[in-house]
DNA sequence: GCCTGATTGGAACAACGTTCCATCGCGGAC
DNA sequence: GTCCGCGATGGAACGTTGTTCCAATCAGGC
């Protein structure tokens, strides 16, 4: 309030994209989805809708950047520490993006959307170099790398999406040992799902019961590593 | 104009939740996920938005509908045939699911989205039981099922919704051999990456080039076939 | 022949993304 | 020191969307 204007005072940090793409991660985050909005976003930022567009081109493109940012963030804080072994490589960048995911679960519909709306943007081929050049590292050869790194990046971001979503349910029903009140629900309705339809279902419903995120999730992993590095199959 | 009323006559069809959903897959598939519309859906339907919300709670809801019957028409299709061995029945269900993504597009996004939202919905269990049960005739030891089916199904839905976006992005740039022009420049694009950030991304450019979708789809699918069967990776 | 409840469809509302434009403030030209 | 120009701002306004509301309609039992 210290000088008087007839508009409102500027702003003593001026407005720029780092900082709307840093608000934009945090209303995510908040509020899933729905919850950017350019008027939310202008509220936070004081100012109003008509002054983000001048950093920032739409919402998808704003949607694009926060990805990024997220993202870069996530394989930046694996790559600093250098593995032992190309196996070892690979699971830190699982975990750095399983991690992500879960610390922000509107990234795994966002990475999804982005992949399959235009494959091979700046995140994507961020994501598919992190996690290809462990897998080359990994002797397996030459002709598979495009193969394998996409057969491993797929399962990466699916599982982990899919894992994010349970926690997140389980986090909503309330603090703690929710979670495996969660799971035993879900557990319970698969084995009491149609035994002619849903056979397979029934039979793995108390693996899931039991089981953990992440040991699941890197078993997947383990799972994927064997198949590239093994003779190919017969037939 | 047989008989006069004061509103527009009846319809001789009367308004259903199937010819709804029949609609709004069709809208889907024209203009993708933000061609459907209330009011172009009413307007098809001869009627007003109000009335559809008698027969659908919201857009969320007729989301997930679209998705099921078209996910559900896919699975039944490959059903109906008895694959020989249990390796032919996962090719099967994996192709019709690749089939019906390059059919309707907008489905990746959509399955992606309804499975890191609140997985297990329907459609999810669908894909899970039908993926597991060849998976469950392969002889892949029980302990392993979720594990092995999970990596599959994640594999399939990414890959596809990736391939599918490709498929898309070649064809909107013309008909026919359009496609090894967009290949093509993707892969220069991929030359031209920066050695230091970007070494493994340049080293399959080529590989990216000359490949088949559907032949890499399929050998995806064979790697994650090979670590399933295989003994688990000494490490 | 009405009367009731299921169904229809058009109007209205709030919220959104986006565009427009009057306004501001800093830095260089004079 | 003054002025001007342009990058930057922010509030108002527009068109479109999902959704709600309700008067109007139909079909079938009484």
């Amino acid at each position: 309030m210290a000088t008087r204007t007839r508009r409102a005072e500027r702003r003593e940090e001026p407005l720029s994209r780092e900082r709307i793409v840093e608000v934009a991660v945090e209303l995510l985050d908040a509020a899933g989805e729905g919850g950017l909005t350019f008027r939310a976003l202008a509220e936070r930022l004081a100012t109003g809708p008509g002054a983000i567009y001048w950093h920032v081109a739409n919402k998808s493109e704003l949607l694009d950047a926060a990805t990024d940012a997220v993202v870069a963030g996530a394989l930046a804080a694996r790559d600093a520490r250098s593995p032992k072994s190309p196996r070892d490589g690979i699971r830190a960048v699982a975990l750095g993006l399983y991690d992500a995911i879960e610390a922000h679960p509107w990234l795994a519909v966002q990475l999804a959307t982005q992949l399959s709306r235009s494959p091979w943007q700046p995140v994507t081929l961020r994501i598919f170099e992190s996690v290809g050049r462990q897998v080359g590292a990994l002797g397996v050869p030459e002709n598979s790398w495009f193969t394998a790194t996409s057969a491993l990046l797929h399962y990466i971001l699916g599982a982990a999406g899919q894992n994010a979503a349970n926690a997140v349910s389980g986090r909503a029903l309330g603090p703690g040992s929710s979670r495996a009140q969660f799971l035993d629900d879900a557990s319970k309705t698969w084995e009491a799902l149609d035994p002619d339809d849903y056979p397979f279902t029934r039979a793995v419903a108390a693996q899931m019961r039991d089981h953990d995120d992440r040991e699941q999730f890197l078993a997947g992993v383990a799972l994927i590593l064997t198949g590239m590095t093994a003779p190919p199959s017969p037939a």
